[in-house]
DNA sequence: GTGTGTGAAAAATTTCACAGCT
DNA sequence: AGCTGTGAAATTTTTCACACAC
């Protein structure tokens, strides 16, 4: 019953994407014993603005109770509920250089629904060391752990040469979600969810603001 | 004489968003010594539609040959240019744990524009031992490094309670482009530019993804 | 009175399709 | 003939403003 209009295709990318934001709020205002939130206070949390927070929350359904606010927990929950969070999902990371040991001690992957369920890497002399209180796997054990473990999302870790062949084995195993930290443009088949995480493309988009800052604007003749 | 269009407000952020991708596939097609590209090729390697990438490169100016296509030097230097990375930008990462020894170590930095030019702690007992050739320094430090070495943009990498006394610093410091990688909403004053990087989200948002092929739609009465 | 939910308007982004330059 | 550059259309996202429920 939890599932209405939650479960209806119809969530807006744009809100999906906003989504997690506002679901780290709700939790820690839950933390604090806080009991009800309008969305004035809410979106200032989420760090964005109250129409737009109505309007994402409306895709959902009416969580929220008119002159008060909306009830943190249930709306929590709903969040919970339409994001596929209320199950955990198991995450594999690939690749245990520098980024990979970093990622598999992320402390957070468990609070928010995920389990680090392996950790794997292609160099045969790292399998069967230890990292992050888990033992290094191999590549070729990727087939077993969907089978077994159950494993959903891979988490490419890899230098870049080596990111499109180890998507290319996620995929063959039967991994359909895809988090990319490696610089590239992975190929991956329809039906096949891809995310790219790339510390360079964000600081060359704080180098373009911080230029336009330096050089305000070219006058172009705004002579009205 | 590069900057025309170039240094004209009204590159649509969108495209900013994109321009990082285009430059790291035309550095690649200039690697393998290709001289000249069409918006089909060159949308191909980026990830995007060649009619998105055209009115993408149209914010810049002109800088194609009808019938040809585009010339990779060329191109690649006026986003170069565009992107304000003609020059190093000087970074500095805050936070030298697991993710900001991870970042400290990570090479790509220097071929992209940008130079890491300290890592701080704010924990006293880091401060002096080195991470990634670099000796950890103290937050004190940090007007210093912003006058004498120019800094000018600030990685967060703490855990995410450190977060906003860490930016407040940066700010105060002079910095006016912070790259945050906690999972917190951070409060600047304006003119001040941060982005964020948020692994949860990403994973969240795979999540949900994931879950929508597995509950494909509720048969909303598509009755026609 | 108060704050949500939502149509409608505005703005931004994407896609189309073709004129125009080489 | 081939491929860019771009108006115009289509789509998505954001913002507004107010009726409505409590």
């Amino acid at each position: 019953m939890s599932t209405e209009a939650a479960s209806r295709r119809g969530v807006p990318d744009a809100t999906v994407a906003r989504l997690p934001g506002y679901l780290r709020a709700l939790t820690a205002l839950a933390d604090d014993g806080v009991v009800s939130v309008s969305s004035e206070e809410l979106s200032a949390l989420a760090g964005v603005g109250p129409a737009k927070l109505r309007k994402d929350l409306s895709h959902l359904g009416s969580y929220g109770v008119r002159g008060v606010g909306y009830d943190v927990t249930m709306l929590a929950a709903e969040i919970t509920e339409v994001l596929g969070l209320a199950r955990d999902w198991p995450v594999a990371i690939i690749g245990m250089g520098n980024l990979g040991r970093a990622l598999a001690a992320y402390r957070g992957f468990a609070t928010r629904g995920f389990k680090v369920v392996a950790v794997l890497d292609h160099d045969e002399r790292l399998v069967g060391l230890r990292a992050a209180g888990l033992v290094v796997q191999a590549m070729a054990d990727l087939p077993a752990l969907v089978r077994e473990q159950g494993l959903a999302i891979g988490v490419i870790a890899t230098p870049p040469e080596s990111a499109q062949d180890v998507a290319d084995q996620l995929v063959a195993a039967g991994v359909r979600s895809i988090l990319n930290f490696a610089p590239v443009v992975l190929s991956v088949p329809g039906g096949v969810d891809v995310r790219k995480v790339d510390l360079g493309t964000e600081l060359q988009i704080l180098a373009f603001l911080a230029q336009q800052r330096t050089v305000p604007t070219t006058r172009t003749a705004e002579v009205s």
